[in-house]
DNA sequence: CGTTATACGTAGCGAGCCTACTTAACATCG
DNA sequence: CGATGTTAAGTAGGCTCGCTACGTATAACG
């Protein structure tokens, strides 16, 4: 998968993996292979980072957490992130309908 | 919609806007305005420029044509463009399922 | 004690789309 | 005939944002 496909939706995959529950950011990393069915395997400089901006922007929150001796900062989301979310997943489908409208029907069957 | 979402997959839109039919540039970016619903409205800058880096990279092929003194470049695929075309629908189709199964069910209902 | 896995983090790069601008022919209106 | 608008193509430079490459630290295992 080409990386800069993601552009633009990362905080869209950010925000829905701690939809319900709360997560360290290792955990994030996991649970995005596991959910994408190993499609997506992001570098912790890609979710890191994100994670600090979606925070900075009131999105979700974080904490830290000592276990066994090893720092863990665990995010979850704020009301403010359940709204940006549930835009994401409008914009989401609004953006598959208009790239699907072009690559869809390849010779186009004008109106059906 | 917000620009970098296109980020990666303007090439896929290209080709499969040439898929069937020869266009100049001009009428590349009302083809993609038609068939997106309105949603994409690329500016000249985006595709000029892109049409020249698929040439470059031998995915679509172009000629002058003069139409009432006005010079007009028409695009059409090669046969690596055809080629290429089919990989980026299978990488959009690829795509969009990694994706889906992240914003997917939310809570995420596990195997379904 | 060395290596690997877990865990967090930053600096800087680079790709690629967009903004802003330029050029040019023709049509229309005054 | 000059001004303005539409069609048409193009370039230069900027900016965003994910990624590469590092660096730090603890625990587990051999």
């Amino acid at each position: 998968m080409k990386s800069d496909a993601l552009r633009g939706h990362l905080d869209a995959l950010l925000l829905a993996t701690l939809d319900g529950e709360r997560l360290h950011g290792y955990a994030i990393i996991e649970a995005l292979q596991r959910r994408s069915g190993g499609a997506l395997d992001l570098p912790t400089g890609t979710v890191y980072p994100a994670l600090r901006r979606l925070e900075s922007a009131g999105l979700v929150s974080s904490e830290w957490s000592t276990v066994g001796g090893r720092q863990r900062r665990t995010y979850r989301l704020t009301r403010a992130g359940q709204r940006a979310l549930a835009a994401e997943r409008t914009a989401w489908r609004e953006f598959t309908t208009a790239i699907e409208g072009v690559l869809g029907g390849g010779s186009w069957p004008a109106q059906a």
